[in-house]
DNA sequence: CCTACCGATCGGTAGG
DNA sequence: CCTACCGATCGGTAGG
């Protein structure tokens, strides 16, 4: 038994020390930017000598794609969980933009990271990127673009409207904190309502 | 005559070069960050050796500075020009939108660089880069403020009000290009009217 | 998981 | 404005 025990502690072990890594890369990229933190930096933060990051993780490059990725997939899957089963074009809207609004405001490193590190990601993975990015964009401009065919909003522009939204919701990752006055109910139920002012929507709250 | 012309002469070219390097590292920065870009890089862009940059500028870090602290002040001025002899918190609103807007689609390498680096500023400027970026929000929360005040908007929270029309403005420095199929003044108007929507204005374009 | 080390590149200076 | 060069730091590898 403990000679079946041993290898799959040894594994679970280096996946802990993996996810550290990640945890820790998370935290200084989004503090000081891709290339503004040396793998010496993250192997500081993990009490590890630099060269032993490359045990966990192929490179530097891999740990940002993976961040990157993740972030996008979390991102495409909240949206569809969030929408689904809504009846209305309006209760949609509020869904959406209320997970759009609670993920940035608890997942800010991965969504700075997101935002600012475009242009670091090397080639294939940054058209990976900008792919999913742009189905995500896509996905609410065509829940807007219901709404406005319904007649339940008053959307001039629909692929704007998405825009500006997707944008306002982002912003939260820059001044959210979990110990600050505003607790994140209160911030996503205000942000759905200005979502649905915005829009035009003739069913508000 | 000519012996009064030359330093003339002479300072004028050396304020053109210092004028190309700035624009060379407004395009840098903001295609592969401050950390990302290199000297070596401005230098090449303007076709002088890594060593002669330092003829016009003291540092990398007095270029970056110098970018954030001109993009902040005309952020400022901006706001200043557009809400003066508006009669109505609506107009008010409205021409602050279409003001933020029309800098963010014009200065998009400008507005990239202030709102990712951040924390590449070196103490004191970055306090003071902060200090600004707070002050433009206040003079945003005060506007909402007013026209909450007097009825004329039914905004809950000026402040989270405030904070999703900044930051949707600064996404159209993200996508807008002037070779694009929107014209800047379609895209201000729409911004324009998404914020009257979203604080609940009574008065609508 | 570490020590030792690689070549490359960094921002900046000396000196002319 | 250039050449030559500085020490520091970069991401990553060899070898054990």
């Amino acid at each position: 038994m403990s000679q079946q025990a041993s290898p799959a502690g040894r594994e679970r072990r280096t996946g802990v020390r993996r996810g550290e890594i990640r945890e820790a890369a998370l935290t200084l990229f989004s503090d000081r930017g891709y290339h503004g933190t040396g793998m010496e930096h993250i192997a500081a933060h993990v009490g590890l000598s630099p060269s032993s990051l490359y045990n966990h993780w192929k490179s530097k490059q891999e740990l940002l794609q993976d961040i990157m990725v993740a972030t996008m997939d979390d991102l495409l899957a909240g949206f569809d969980a969030a929408v689904s089963e809504m009846d209305s074009s309006s209760a949609a809207l509020s869904a959406a933009m209320q997970a759009h609004v609670r993920y940035h405001a608890t997942h800010h490193r991965d969504a700075r990271i997101g935002n600012r590190e475009i242009p670091s990601l090397a080639t294939p993975a940054r058209d990976r990127v900008k792919g999913m990015r742009h189905a995500y964009a896509k996905k609410w401009e065509a829940m807007i673009s219901l709404g406005v065919a319904q007649g339940r909003f008053a959307a001039v522009s629909p692929q704007l409207a998405a825009y500006a939204l997707l944008e306002m919701g982002i912003g939260v990752s820059q001044w959210y904190r979990p110990s600050g006055r505003l607790s994140l109910d209160l911030v996503a139920k205000e942000y759905g309502e200005m979502a649905l002012r915005l829009v035009g929507s003739d069913e508000l709250g």
